[in-house]
DNA sequence: GTGGTCTAGACCACC
DNA sequence: GTGGTCTAGACCACA
């Protein structure tokens, strides 16, 4: 996997992992990779991966099984979803629309922009 | 001016001035402020001002007359609005549109987000 | 290292990584020092040998592992020769050959020069 | 006149003069434009000039005839040429010899490439 | 451990 | 006055 630059590859990995979960590759309930191994995939430390799981235990999005593993949450799904779309609506949105206005790009352009890519 | 701590000071000072040339209010061939001005200004130390400065010179948005000063491109101003524009377009969008996707949100809410707040 | 005062210790550094790489002493793919250590080889402001490091990663000469440290691009040494070729070829040697017309000094004079010292 | 940022203005302005005594477009004993006028030609800052003028006349390459103007030295244009060849000799040529060797650029190829442009 | 940012302050060359 | 370079030293995030 490659990374950015822009921002810390703990956080590119929990990303990652959220995005794993929204698209149901990881399920409820099921073990998920251990530290170990998706470091060796990732081709990154393990404390970094180590970084991106425990926080996101305490996002109690996954939990861990002392000797067997890290699982996801049984809710995991709904509290990823709810979340990301929060984000989505408070940050990413409003921010969307301060730059539409100062670059004087209309909803019309948008639209347009949005059908063709569709 | 206060700074968030997401990001660097001196990428702030650099969005600053972008903000400044975009709203016109520093025009196209006019002097801007001296390094230490601004730095005074906006409670920073030079060297930071300077970086932004720097970088913007490497971009050719702005350009130094040596003992002089630094003054805003001719052109800066289209120079800027393309380059923004294009980050929107290529970069932004797209990733808005693949997070409404995800999240299942159809392009209808966005507007009615974006009429709510008109 | 002894710098002289001509030009920029900074540009100095980058110079002697060039060298360093040219000479293969640094080889593509290798880690070279950390900043801090560079610094204390060259006596010299870790600030400093930032700075020449930050330039070099502009120029895709050397690259930069977070946490870990910088390393030689793979390709360093290749663009590195051609690009200190093409300054010789486009920039340095015109230049010699103008004042040499303008001095009235012929090539004889230089090959002479040149076999002497060889 | 278009100037590089390599290296001072003032110094610039000395090479051109130089190069005005070398091409015998200012001939000894004759006056050389005041620094008002070679300012306003150069689209400089008359102190620059001024420094300039001053410090080749430090050089007795000209001189100075109070109110009324400055005039190239009777036995400047030797004085240049001299002065020239030992630097071309001295610093340049060996600058260049080294980097040869560096580059694995041998005579023959300066020769061809001097033949070309002959 | 690594690099990245920032400050305070100095010194210098240049215009 | 201007910018450019450099130092010393601090603090922080990251791997």
């Amino acid at each position: 996997m490659k990374f950015t630059k822009n921002s810390p590859i703990y956080i590119q990995i929990k990303d990652y992992i959220i995005m794993k979960i929204l698209k149901k590759k990881w399920e409820p309930e099921k073990r998920i990779p251990s530290i170990r191994d998706l470091a060796v995939t990732l081709e990154v430390n393990p404390n970094t991966v180590m970084r991106a799981y425990s926080e996101l235990e305490d996002d109690n999005i996954i939990y861990n099984k002392r000797g067997i593993g890290y699982f996801v949450e049984e809710n995991a799904l709904d509290k990823v979803i709810e979340r990301e779309k929060e984000k989505f609506f408070e940050k990413q949105l409003p921010k969307i629309f301060k730059k539409m206005e100062l670059l004087d790009i209309n909803f019309a352009q948008i639209k347009k922009y949005y059908e063709k890519i569709e």
